[in-house]
DNA sequence: ATCTTTCGTTAATATATATCAATGAATTAT
DNA sequence: ATAATTCATTGATATATATTAACGAAAGAT
């Protein structure tokens, strides 16, 4: 069965993520009480960093950034949102902000949940809780992989990072068109679009990549993961 | 009234985290069942990146580093230990190993705690999960901040970042005696230890601190803040 | 359809930071 | 006490990466 999601309440949504499908049927009925469903187009701002937290994210379709809003244009993307994945900022159970802005770099439709719905929910059920942690720490796990790779590897270890991220994570199949622009690939990279662009030149005359417009494809996958973890 | 542990069980602690504060006197005896006291010296490693996930630590006394352990000798140390904290690595209640390298900077007092039975409570009580959250929460949000100063500044800005960390969230007063090698304080600022020494020699020249050899003052905290916010 | 702006690309240059090498001071081992 | 390591420091040099500038192509606006 394909996941999908229709607006037929949280009980028969397919693409639950794991702690929802911790729930009892009481528990699923409140949280669709407390859902909304909204539509954003390419570039709009889903959540604004700095501004109250008042919603988790359950995407249903469509691709959007994570990112360090920073006050000098210079961004990092932590990470991209797609279809059937979960999103509560790192505020949530702490200082009730968002710590980073999210904007959708397809159109993406989403739901969102009420902040006190979902804390009515975690004190209530703590196997719920229990899969929020996981997920967090999972979360956490990927972030320190993150920072190593943007501390601590060269312009191609890091490029090569983030096309494994892509293919892997994201789109989850090898010819991939991705939705990010040079500029965001940049901003997933730690360096200059400038930079970007000439390690991406360097990676297609050593038939490591082959690049049409945003379609890539990792013609050498192997090496491309030997440079990731020997850079 | 100084908050000091001696061994008189889990009930008396008077360090008791803020999760641990929400236990029923049961699950306090029960954690108290399953702890360990131990004493490393310094240089001992903790906990080793890789190994399986077995306690959660406690602090009664000490300092300690965690750090990535990469293969290639490039650490980055992402936050230190201090009397009183709790540090259960991001590997708990996901893939139950350690993600990072924990050594003792001075000699450490911990308990231990096994990770059965804070699973166990974790099951019984949401009240004490959703402070993990919390916890966990507040981590990320320093882990961020953390990556933006190591991805987004010059090294000006990072070894702010670090003096600030060591003066407010570890020693807390001003002249303060680090007990971190220069080596590690390059690693807490990913640059070479050389380069660390440079910048703290130009931070001597400007007046901004003054060193005598691990003691640190910071002459114009002020300015030390505007480099940290400004580079 | 034309103008304007943004985006992708390239090359030349500048700069921040790492690496290398050398030395003295401080620890640790013998 | 002496030798042997390790650690802190400095200067000279190399290198990775950013910045600047320029230009064509694509996309949006009038």
């Amino acid at each position: 069965m394909k996941k999908d999601c229709s607006d037929i309440g949280c009980h028969n949504c397919a693409m639950k993520s794991v702690p929802f499908s911790k729930l009892t049927d009481e528990q699923l009925e409140y949280a669709d009480k407390n859902k909304t469903v909204v539509t954003y187009n390419i570039g709009e701002t889903i959540c604004k960093k700095g501004a109250p937290l008042t919603h988790v994210l359950f995407l249903w379709d469509g691709i959007a950034k994570v990112y360090t809003d920073l006050p000098n244009q210079k961004h990092v993307i932590m990470k991209l949102l797609k279809k059937c994945d979960m999103y509560a900022g790192p505020g949530i159970f702490a200082d009730e902000k968002y710590h980073y802005s999210v904007t959708a770099l397809t159109p993406v439709k989403l739901c969102m949940i009420k902040i006190e719905a979902f804390y009515e929910i975690a004190r209530q059920n703590s196997l719920f809780t229990y899969e929020l942690l996981s997920l967090s720490n999972h979360a956490h796990i990927r972030y320190m992989f993150h920072l190593t790779s943007l501390t601590q590897k060269n312009m191609q270890g890091r490029f090569s990072d983030m096309l494994l991220y892509l293919r892997h994570h994201i789109y989850d199949e090898n010819p991939f068109t991705a939705n990010t622009s040079r500029q965001d690939m940049a901003d997933m990279t730690a360096m200059s679009k400038e930079s970007l662009i000439r390690i991406m030149k360097e990676f297609k005359e050593e038939g490591l990549i082959e690049v049409n417009g945003d379609t890539i494809t990792l013609l050498q996958e192997e090496k491309i993961k030997f440079i990731s973890e020997h850079s």
